[in-house]
DNA sequence: ACAACTTTTGCAACAAAGTTGCATTCTTGA
DNA sequence: TCAAGAATGCAACTTTGTTGCAAAAGTTGT
């Protein structure tokens, strides 16, 4: 195990590419949500925008990042933290926090999220 | 005053027109949110995609509805209630709930929005 | 270290979503 | 009713996201 990118996508049981590598160091390093967008322009080595969206849809899938929807319809992606590794169970409610100067988003993890109650009929399953 | 959708579009200084009445008729006639889609391929009049982004556009400028982003990158909108009619300033910091089964959106105005804390060196200014 | 096997990548082509400029049509207020 | 201003529809375009398939990786067992 030479570096955590590594690390993470043999715990995850996924093969270890480069393209793979250099998405994940760019969100170790960055400590901020990024959006498609922002990898697309800000990654060293450039790799095929199909390859992006695929490598982002399979970090999903093994719940290592997590989506975070906006008002401004751009959907970033956060590491998720060492407790939802496990794949289908997400521990991922938490706040979001966009600064409106320099755009960064970044997790709260330290707020509580209210008890929600819903309608009369519904069940609650995810949040 | 005719009707309730001409009423608010008169009180928000919009001039009434045929698709603005349409479209604001679907949401008060829905009761949930709606995305552009919906409202696309809801209407009961055919307009013009461009159309619609513009008025829907226009309906957020004016705080006559709010948009909801959510986790599938579709962004619904719903209108506002009646204490955020003035332009700019908007009260629409409530929880929105989803149904997976007919994914109707609806708008949770009774749960309490927990004080959120930011991390040092930023200030609330908008939720 | 190598060959066989499985995955991932890049390309191309496509589909959907959203934007802009401009001429035409509709609203509004005098 | 009529002129000024605003909204609409159209066309062309940009951006965003998806799918199939062949080429180029990565992985595993020997």
């Amino acid at each position: 195990m030479i570096n955590k990118s590594t690390e993470i996508l043999k715990n995850s049981g996924l093969s270890v590419t480069a393209g793979r590598k250099s998405i994940l160091d760019m969100f170790i390093a960055s400590g901020n949500a990024l959006a498609h967008q922002d990898i697309e322009s800000g990654c060293s080595e450039q790799f095929d925008r199909v390859t992006i969206y695929r490598t982002l849809q399979t970090f999903l899938d093994k719940g290592i990042i997590h989506s975070i929807p906006a008002t401004d319809s751009i959907i970033r992606y956060a590491l998720c933290n060492e407790t939802c590794t496990t794949t289908g169970h997400h521990h991922d409610n938490h706040i979001h926090f966009k600064c409106e100067l320099c755009s960064k988003t970044l997790c709260l993890d330290e707020v509580s999220i209210p008890l929600v109650k819903l309608p009369d009929g519904y069940m609650m399953h995810e949040i």
